[in-house]
DNA sequence: CAAGTGGCATACATTTCGTATGTGAAAGGA
DNA sequence: TCCTTTCACATACGAAATGTATGCCACTTG
């Protein structure tokens, strides 16, 4: 590979770390790119080179935050003995990373605004089609309900990260993590054909 | 009453009218203070004086609107034949009444980005109570299982912010405005004794 | 080896927030 | 009624941050 290649991906990753690390810490609203940017070792010239805008750099963490979700639920429902309880286990998985501060203040409470709605992010899309077709599959085997797919993955998503976000900012998430797995899971049941 | 607080009252809710507009209309981060207090009649000035800062402003444009909401939903949800279903349509009206443009981007996007877990706020803190009192009921009327019932409610109305959210989003929310309000039902009866 | 490309730094213009200061009208007492 | 005081709001100022336009130097390529 070129020289010139390799040093522009290691900028751009540069960069992403230190967003990563300013986002997190001081909220994206409040990181100014000139600290940010003098951090990595550069200058704005390089962020608005490789990402367009504040906007792009910022989408470029969140993918990354995202890829590394989706990665470990998908790593966690695999281990499960059946298709339900692999569902549940990567439920729970998501409400567990997302008390992660970093993954709170970036991917849940900024996201949103900066983004816009979660569901439609390349990243969160991919997840979302994950659950939707072991949901697919629990519904070909006669244990779910017969409801849509798509429309069920999408609650059972929403309901965990909103879990996570509530947890986050209890007095005592640790006390209430296992009473909020033991609803999250009965919530679930709902869909199953017999509970 | 003297003149002088019916004026401040008055330019208040100018202000908070304007900025409830500005606020929808351009998302919190681009919504200018001095085009926004202009288009009240007023400067910033008396923004910084009645609301200490724009993050004060937006509070207050929150809370306004979630107060309608709650007022809303508790409206809808006493119209109902019994608990339960006053329960699961407190929910649908949470989901309608977030579909508005106008709630979806203040409350749902730039709200927790600015003012923090909504679960905090001191409006959404009435709704989920609500919710919270109405669910202790059907536990103790056995129509519920004995669940942590600010958890369940916590859950219930997560899942139906994001619901709305998500439909807000989709490409044809009338279609699968039917279909996700089954859904949710149906996930919400996995809190029945039996379904 | 020479010309050209482009990744990044630098300088600039614009916009915006928050504060500090000033002013005019209303409130209260004699 | 008149004078003093208060305070709600306007005005002026300073600081900071974003995005763009321009320039430079290293690397690529023929």
């Amino acid at each position: 590979m070129s020289t010139r290649l390799m040093k522009m991906a290691e900028n751009r990753e540069k960069l992403i770390a230190a967003a990563r690390k300013a986002f997190a810490e001081q909220g994206y609203a409040s990181a100014s790119m000139d600290s940010l940017t003098a951090q990595a070792g550069l200058t704005r010239g390089a962020l608005y080179h490789n990402f367009g805008d504040k906007r792009g750099l910022f989408a470029a963490v969140v993918d990354q935050i995202d890829s590394e979700m989706a990665e470990y639920a998908k790593c966690i429902g695999a281990k499960a003995s059946d298709a339900w309880s692999g569902l549940l286990a990567e439920g729970a998985a998501y409400i567990e990373k997302a008390l992660d501060p970093e993954v709170r203040r970036i991917v849940l409470l900024d996201g949103p605004s900066v983004l816009g709605d979660p569901t439609q992010w390349p990243s969160q899309n991919k997840c979302l089609q994950s659950t939707k077709s072991i949901i697919e599959k629990l519904i070909e085997t006669g244990t779910v309900k017969p409801v849509d797919a798509e429309v069920a993955a999408m609650l059972l998503n929403g309901a965990a990260l909103n879990a996570a976000l509530w947890l986050a900012s209890s007095a005592n998430p640790q006390v209430l993590l296992p009473k909020t797995l033991e609803a999250f899971n009965l919530l679930a049941s709902g869909f199953l054909v017999k509970g």
